[in-house]
DNA sequence: GATGAATGAGCATTCATTCAT
DNA sequence: AATGAATGAATGCTCATTCAT
């Protein structure tokens, strides 16, 4: 009973630490959202976290520590938020194809800022050796996971017989994450377009009149 | 006589005025490539320019007007510079879209700054309408090129006869613009794919052979 | 039973208590040592004295305190830490006297630091009462020691007897203190000029041939 | 007409600016004298200089700059500064030996700041190299002025001529300097017993009744 | 046109101190 | 007794901008 007690009080207590460095991130995402890396002032953060500028200080000791602290925090939304998971075909590599051009979407109609936030951690990575080592890391667990895509279509028949990963992979990173110059509005094409270039003609034909 | 005066007092003038403004976007140009918009100071600028920051601010009365007047440069470099043409096929739309690829590798690997500033514009251009403006006009004036491109293709019997210009543009603009995804060293990957993809299968049969 | 149950209880304690204090007097003696009273942090003396910056505040409650307890701690050491005594010549002026240079030496080339923090407590003891306070005892006692030591002199015929105390006491103090402007190597200069000039003739004749 | 009236716009600029180095050194002295260099704030020093923080860190980029400044400034006035000189006797060592007293007397009674921050900078030079400069060459020159002054003492028979010049010199300077430890009230005493230890028996007959 | 000097507002960071535990 | 977390008030320094010349 009084172990309980103490567990109780415990648990709270490091919980909350976790969130102060956690709400600072999101805080510090908000703020780049908003301003981008231009209009990142720590006060602002520490303001938006409802903490003081000392209390920033005593999580991050620098603002460079905040900006490489943020990066891993983006790569850990990435790896964990996706959008609802769609109707499936039956045909593995085409559900998870479409997955992506949904989160895509959801990215960008449900959190726009992430996309905003992406780039200018992307931009930076140019200039900051630390953002380019966690921005490397989201980027090639993302590529390795579109590469599995493809091969499973080619080696399920899904996909065309006669693609070359080489050329696919790349092509469909870029579709899927070239908003910024399209805009999301035209997504809906871009994957109809996809859809028709990669698909086997069986594969069409078997999914026509299925409302994708 | 004063008239003749006056203008040839005045020409000179307006013509160094005209360049003093060029070496102090190049600067600006210059300085973002280097720390971005984040690292922008505008000392940083007139120092790179040669002159004295209240010099700056006689040609740019405010660090804004600047930022403007870059968008309006970029804009400029990008009528103007290209990569120098390549072997004609024949096709006109065949050899404008390579015209196309050639371009991106062109800038890519000799001005590899002019990504990396027309990015941070592109970003700066989502809290900047001054920016914004000029960024569309930019973007407006290549998807139209594009489109022109796609078009003719299809009319002239180069590419596919079921393209659906709606899709096909705007993964076009993706995938040529989508370098910070991908690297560019895939870009000629791409390149194959895209017309492995575009073309129609008689054309391909006549280009075989022959080195794209 | 109760009695020597907190008896015991307290005592060790207490030892202990005396020892951290100790323990951050010497830590803040330490950084003034390096980094001068400009430099000397809270934080830095309580990681030197491995505690934390709380702990030390329970000791010392404020900065203030603190450099109190350390101008106190200072003329402890004075008052304690002498040169190891010195072969004697029977003439009890004149070994005492000898010894305050080989004190002074002692103090230069074994404790170097303790000369700079006296003066930086000396510096400090024009805008703080509480350390001018402490600094003026230890002073004092000096002083009375050194006056000791010429009335001595006089007395037993080992000094010049138309020797006026009150000029010699403070040439004889500022001779010993002034290390910071002429350099301890020549202090064995100076103490060869000062007997020239403070013993009497019969006893300069006496001491011939006896290295000093 | 012309001409003088742009010199003398030019002149007085040409003097404010110097002079605003000038007033800024002052200032920054006057708090290191009131304060120490522990309680040095460049903000502080701005606004006793009464200019902008930003205007201080256009003349002095740092706080390190100002310090050296500092040292410079402090070693120009010892350089110029001195106590308006006293009756000669015609004998020049003694005359020189006098004034030193004088100006010590002089720095003590009407500018007794300057001893303070002296000794502040003295302190400083431990752990800062380019005070450390700046005050050796003023100890330096210094110290050429008293082994002149004692040299010459004996070459015209106003000294002793058993002084040792290697012995005299530090015991000098360290009883001129000694201030800190002995109090002003009693630097008269001790320019007694120096003149009482350093003058030749027959320079002394001579001045008897001649007050000093 | 051009510049040296000046400034208000702000910036990341630090510091002595406090407090709940 | 001891500590991790938190904070208000600085602290040295920077920045875009202005102005007299």
């Amino acid at each position: 009973m009084t172990n309980s007690d103490t567990a109780e009080a415990l648990i709270p207590a490091l919980t909350e630490q976790v969130d102060r460095r956690k709400i600072l991130l999101q805080a510090a995402f908000d703020v780049i959202a908003s301003s981008g890396f231009e209009g990142l002032r720590t006060r602002a953060v520490a303001e938006r976290a409802g903490v003081n500028i000392a209390t920033l200080h005593y999580y991050f000791p620098t603002k460079q520590s905040l900006v490489e602290g943020l990066a891993q925090f983006l790569s850990g939304i990435f790896a964990t938020l996706h959008a609802p998971s769609r109707p499936k075909t039956g045909r593995v590599a085409l559900d998870h194809l479409r997955q992506e051009f949904t989160d895509a979407q959801f990215y960008h109609e449900r959190h726009p800022e992430l996309g905003v936030v992406l780039q200018e951690l992307a931009l930076r990575a140019n200039r900051d050796a630390a953002v380019r080592h966690a921005m490397n890391g989201l980027t090639a667990s993302w590529r390795s996971w579109i590469e599995t895509i493809v091969q499973t279509g080619i080696a399920e028949g899904t996909f065309r017989q006669d693609l070359n990963p080489r050329q696919t992979v790349p092509m469909l990173m870029a579709v899927l994450a070239g908003d910024s110059h399209v805009g999301i509005e035209e997504l809906e094409n871009i994957q109809r377009g996809v859809e028709e270039w990669l698909l086997a003609p069986e594969v069409k034909k078997e999914l026509k009149g299925v409302k994708p």
